[in-house]
DNA sequence: CATAAAAGTGAAAGCGGTCACAATTGACAA
DNA sequence: TTGTCAATTGTGACCGCTTTCACTTTTATG
């Protein structure tokens, strides 16, 4: 299929007997024109249904108005509420943004990264893959000083600007909950240890065991890698040990529902018997049986900060200097967790 | 900040002593090239850094390689899948995507419609918003010869391509599962009237009762504009009425969600009292207690349908004339209808 | 060997805008 | 009358790449 042919200053400007500067300056609302002449060729554009062409505009003053996105995955809640965020706020600032998704793949993120980079975006937010270890490709993205800044799944190595959200924090909220509901034998179901929102979240994890005088030689760590099939296992492997916790920290909320089910086929109380909290309050967390007791991250938030932040440095609005932004979570207390009110 | 400077093909031309039109033919693999020069251009470029510049490509040769996206919103369960579907058909085929939300809003939908056609897509994929009611803007479009098609939420007006669900049938078939489960007094829990999947959803509705020997006088119908508020009210309504259904059909899970919560709080017992079915299948449904029974709706393969589609259009293996597609929708059972096991 | 055909490369004209600079005009002061 | 200045509008180079056409050099062919 052919696209139609799209109308052109030069034929409003041939049409009007002008030139073309004097369209564009028409169509810019440029005060160095006569009113007069500026309004003919308004008219005379509208009524041509003449369509501005943004590609020519970029070209020309090598902005484009186009800000990348690269986030592991467009179907969590979690990203898809971010990109939502920035969407909006880019929107309400004159820019578009062209989006990838990296499906947590190294490979597929660092070709995300050339085609954005290629399409001159003017600036990047990025989220990291699971699979990133290694940064050479955001050095590269540095010392060639394209701006970008980096959410939620950031990496220390790089010194850009970063949104992220109070993870060590939000698990300590989470543990200090479960410790003043009475549990003392706390586990924590993390995600592969590199990550770094597994690091973190143990963090706050063993910090709030600390404050209640538990010795990390006594907490419990499992870790899974977060496929459904792990979780599982590693839950089934739990109860099989002898000395079961009386509650458990999951790591991400997906986490601790696939446990949640587990605990339950295995006729396990909860919270009775073992009290259960995860993190991210996915919507499905609300409305599970019974709801789940989770740390509430603003996603939308991140995203809107993250796009004004960095669309404030692209207008130089800020300075360039890295700065990191870190979001309040806060604890949603429902049932998953209420062992004063229920046991 | 400003971005840093981009090396360009006539840089490398310089170095090397060739044209421009040499460097070109050489980053292009054109074959008309010696082999030897072709090999110094490309080290030179690797070695230079050089980044190809998308824009003046796509202005020299008008063509973006970018599809342009509209959907009601991004945090959708539904939408983030067609989308991911779009992103990754697109990404193979070499083509990137540029998103709009429009936020179930009729002006926002024609102002991104605007931007991305100023954007100079090579093509759209659009989702009506809910409050359009009106097709000029796509009637426009449509005139000016910009490729598009419809996916989900579209409309017969203009004669583009479509990719639906079988809506319909859908709703026959969830209708029918509670028929079979016994349930005669079946209501329909519908979204604004004016709405396509309100519409087709409810014929559904009408012709499994139908066959049951039910007559459309029987029917019950309940209408709601989704929020959850009026969801929690039509409910309530519905519940002090005197002659309670033994059956719902929510038209969409999140209404159901409601629904069910409305139900429990009255202490209704699902499915044993009042049958519950939905349409979506969005993850909540299934952790739901009791899990939900919906119909499953394939989002990212219809996004990936659409995107190859369009596509297929824009590069021509396929005739422009409009197709609907019709993807199939099949009926998950979970225990919110199961009454034959429970009762 | 002459000659035609093929291979390899370059020059230049755009794609649709922007913008620095130049040119034109008329008003007004000297 | 002439110069100056402000207000308007035009000219043309350019953004980075593609592509046609022409040109030069090989290579193949009779």
């Amino acid at each position: 299929m052919k696209k139609g042919h799209q109308v052109t200053m030069k034929e409003i400007a041939k049409k009007l007997g002008v030139s073309v500067s004097t369209v564009s300056r028409a169509l810019k609302d440029s005060p160095e024109l006569h009113p007069d002449t500026k309004k003919r060729i308004v008219e005379m554009a509208t009524s041509m249904n003449y369509q501005y062409n943004l590609l020519a505009q970029s070209l020309r003053i090598s902005r484009s108005k186009v800000l990348g996105v690269i986030v592991p995955e467009l179907t969590s809640h979690f990203f898809s509420s971010n990109i939502s965020g920035i969407q909006d706020t880019a929107y309400k600032r004159g820019y578009n943004i062209m989006i990838c998704q990296s499906n947590e793949s190294f490979e597929q993120e660092k070709a995300n990264l050339k085609t954005l980079v290629s399409s001159q975006v003017d600036g990047l937010l990025i989220s990291l893959s699971r699979e990133t270890k290694s940064y050479e490709h955001l050095q590269e993205l540095y010392d060639r000083e394209i701006p970008f800044i980096m959410f939620d799944r950031v990496t220390e190595e790089i010194p850009v600007s970063k949104v992220t959200v109070d993870d060590a924090h939000g698990a300590y909220l989470a543990v200090n909950h479960l410790l003043q509901q009475g549990c003392r034998k706390i586990a924590y179901f993390s995600g592969p240890t590199d990550l770094y929102i597994s690091k973190k979240r143990k963090e706050g994890y063993l910090e709030a065991l600390q404050e209640f005088g538990i010795p990390e030689t006594e907490s419990r760590v499992y870790v899974t890698d977060l496929t459904e099939e792990m979780n599982r296992k590693v839950t089934m492997e739990m109860l099989a040990e002898g000395d079961r916790p009386d509650a458990i920290f999951a790591m991400i909320d997906p986490l601790a529902i696939d446990v949640m089910i587990v605990l339950k086929e295995n006729g396990i109380k909860i919270p009775q018997d073992i009290a259960l909290a995860g993190f991210t309050n996915n919507p499905t967390s609300a409305v599970v049986e019974p709801s789940l007791t989770t740390i509430s991250q603003p996603g939308y938030e991140m995203g809107q900060l993250a796009a004004n932040h960095l669309l404030d440095q692209l207008d130089e609005i800020v300075p360039d200097d890295p700065q990191s932004f870190i979001l309040l979570t806060t604890l949603v207390e429902r049932n998953s967790s209420q062992k004063s009110t229920t046991a």
